[in-house]
RNA sequence: GGCCUGGUGGCGGAGUGGUUACGCAGCGGACUGCAAAUCCGCGCACCCGAGUUCGAUUCUCGGCCAGGCCU
């Protein structure tokens, strides 16, 4: 699609932001790269804790240049939070020094999610209603931004607005049949097996980084960091990253049902057909 | 041919004379700065037949099936 309108590739996938698992997130390759203008693949270090925000404001400028360029700009990848910060909006809230967010943490660790959600409440009770039982991060969340801004992380959000125009974009969801996709990521995974992902997943450990920060979280990193360390053969650390893929394809769906609802989709599987659709929803 | 053990939801695996653990897979859902993250929810399953019983997945008998052992 760049390449027949001209067109530059802007990555919305929070993974392929980062720079150290080229072949376990897929990435787009040096081929691809080549043949048209793709930007935020590959521009953050494993070290860095890229967030929406952060995509957002790096993407707006992407647009932005390759608006000054008279290109039309395609914004691909699959993180449904991503698509909804650029279409919908993200709220416009101070960033939370890493200490507050810690402090939250701790809290939370110690108080316990009753007492923990009890104080929340008195500061933004509309998180403490809605956020779900468990959920501690979102929890923490509410609480960092509250005591960081002295303000209501429901208060914030209450004023989201889009970042872009409506006019100014159009959106295609893909979406081939579960079975297909499911077969197709299993196929994937064994070939990213297959293409060096394991060789990937030793480096990013020999870097002996916190394992909290989001490129750890990859899917398929847990797995195979299993089977460097011996704890879970070939086939079992396999089968574990293919689960969990087969997982996250579900939650997409789910996503793309409901909050992308009103996008028109294009559920063929191959690329030729799948363009055909495309164009003629055009 | 004989003996033994066992047959529980898609799989693994508890258990009980009456309200049938749990784990995994699968499915549904939520989602505003870790989002490939985080979290919530969903399963009339007890091999078949007869009997005992107010009541059987649970007890008895028979059958079928599986595994093991013996001849």
């Amino acid at each position: 699609m760049a390449e027949a309108v001209g067109g530059e590739i802007v990555n919305a996938d929070s993974m392929q932001l980062y720079r150290d698992l080229r072949v376990l997130t897929a990435r787009p390759t040096l081929g691809d790269e080549a043949r048209v203008p793709h930007h935020l693949y590959g521009v953050a270090d494993a070290t860095d804790a890229w967030s929406a925000g952060r995509w957002l404001t790096a993407a707006r400028e992407a647009l932005e240049r390759i608006s000054g360029r008279g290109a039309p700009a395609i914004v691909a990848g699959g993180t449904g939070l991503y698509f909804h910060a650029l279409t919908e909006g993200l709220a416009d809230i101070p960033p939370v020094a890493a200490l507050m967010a810690a402090a939250a943490e701790a809290a939370f660790d110690e108080q316990g999610e009753t007492v923990f959600r009890r104080r929340l409440a008195e500061g933004d009770p509309r998180a403490a209603a809605r956020i779900m039982s468990g959920d501690r991060q979102r929890l923490v969340r509410a609480w960092a931004v509250f005591t960081a801004t002295g303000r209501a992380l429901s208060d914030w959000q209450a004023e989201t607005a889009p970042a872009l125009p409506a006019a100014g974009w159009r959106g295609v969801v893909l979406a081939p049949p579960r079975a297909e996709l499911y077969r197709r990521c299993d196929a994937r995974l064994a070939s990213m097996a297959r293409a060096g992902a394991l060789d990937e997943v030793a480096a990013l450990l020999a870097r002996d980084l916190a394992p909290g920060l989001p490129a750890m979280k990859a899917l398929g990193v847990a797995a195979f960091a299993d089977q460097l360390t011996g704890r879970l053969s070939p086939a079992e650390a396999l089968a574990r990253a293919q689960r969990e893929t087969r997982h996250y394809v579900k939650r997409q769906l789910t996503w793309l049902r409901h909050r992308m609802k009103s996008w028109p989709r294009v559920e063929a599987c191959d690329p030729d057909t799948q363009w055909g659709q495309f164009l003629a929803l055009a």
